[in-house]
DNA sequence: CCTTGTAACGAGAATCGTTCTCAATAGTAG
DNA sequence: CTACTATTGAGAACGATTCTCGTTACAAGG
């Protein structure tokens, strides 16, 4: 026996901190829109940091679990992800570029709860999301 | 020159009348829950009908384009599809059996709408579902 | 009915995002 | 510094969906 001697270290997955982790968390937490991980992997790439692509899908997936990380999917099926904050929230995603807002809604909770009840349905989640064109890419659309 | 004289009947994709496309419109026309393609071409099969996976989503394709069927993506990836009512609406869905109750929220409607606007978003679409247990599944999992 | 033009089919190959495998690498506690 | 093992990454494997292209079969004319 050599490592772990008594109850107290939580070894275990998830606990490592290696460059590559270092690399996504950062980048991540520079990003105002959704972003796929390919797109990430294309990112971390092009600025010449060293990542492989399981690694990416991986600490993304892995992050989501531990709620660090929005999902979302795009139309085409992609999973995108995104840091955001701790409350609850909804987003307001631009179609053409991404940016993404925070938005809240306690009345579509309410909405939400009320209607399940009303059908007879337990354990309601709900899933809203708002699409549309930020400022900027309506400007530029013109 | 032999088939289509004048201007008057409108050949081209989407119009003629398959067997195929009958099955695929019976059945989904019996369906109460959203299905995937997948599951619809099982089916089919199973029922002894002679039906092509690549026209099952053809035709499910051309179906939603034409706006006869609603879509959903499962949690998974995969693409559902149903036959709904004509009018807007919102869906109620059970995450076990994939029963679907069609619901509308007048207030999401406005609530969306104005969040776009507050943000200075364009175009703005909603992507708004309820997934929970419907009574039955809820009861069958005590 | 029979003929035609072509929309629609379908079997199998090709895509594409994502997951898995497994040998090599590198945090970390001692 | 060493040992233990979590993590990595290249490439294979997957699964849903799309594409290819030769064959089939609607449906308008004749
Ligand atoms: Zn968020
Ligand atoms: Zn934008
Ligand atoms: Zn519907
Ligand atoms: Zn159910």
């Amino acid at each position: 026996m050599t490592a772990r001697t008594s109850g107290s270290a939580p070894a275990g997955p998830g606990r490592r901190d290696t460059r590559q982790r270092r690399l996504l968390r950062d980048q991540l937490s520079r990003q105002e829109a959704f972003v796929s991980a390919q797109q990430m992997y294309d990112d971390l790439r092009a600025s010449g940091d060293r990542v492989g692509l399981a690694t990416v899908y991986r600490t993304l997936q892995a992050m989501t679990e531990a709620g660090e990380l929005d999902v979302l999917r795009s139309d085409d099926g992609e999973v995108l992800y995104r840091q955001c904050g701790p409350q609850h929230h909804h987003h307001l995603v631009c179609r053409s570029c991404g940016v993404t807002v925070e938005v809240d809604g306690p009345a579509v909770e309410k909405w939400a709860a009320k209607a399940g009840e009303a059908h007879g349905f337990t354990e309601v989640t709900h899933v809203v999301e708002l699409f549309g064109l930020c400022a900027a890419c309506s400007r530029a659309s013109r």
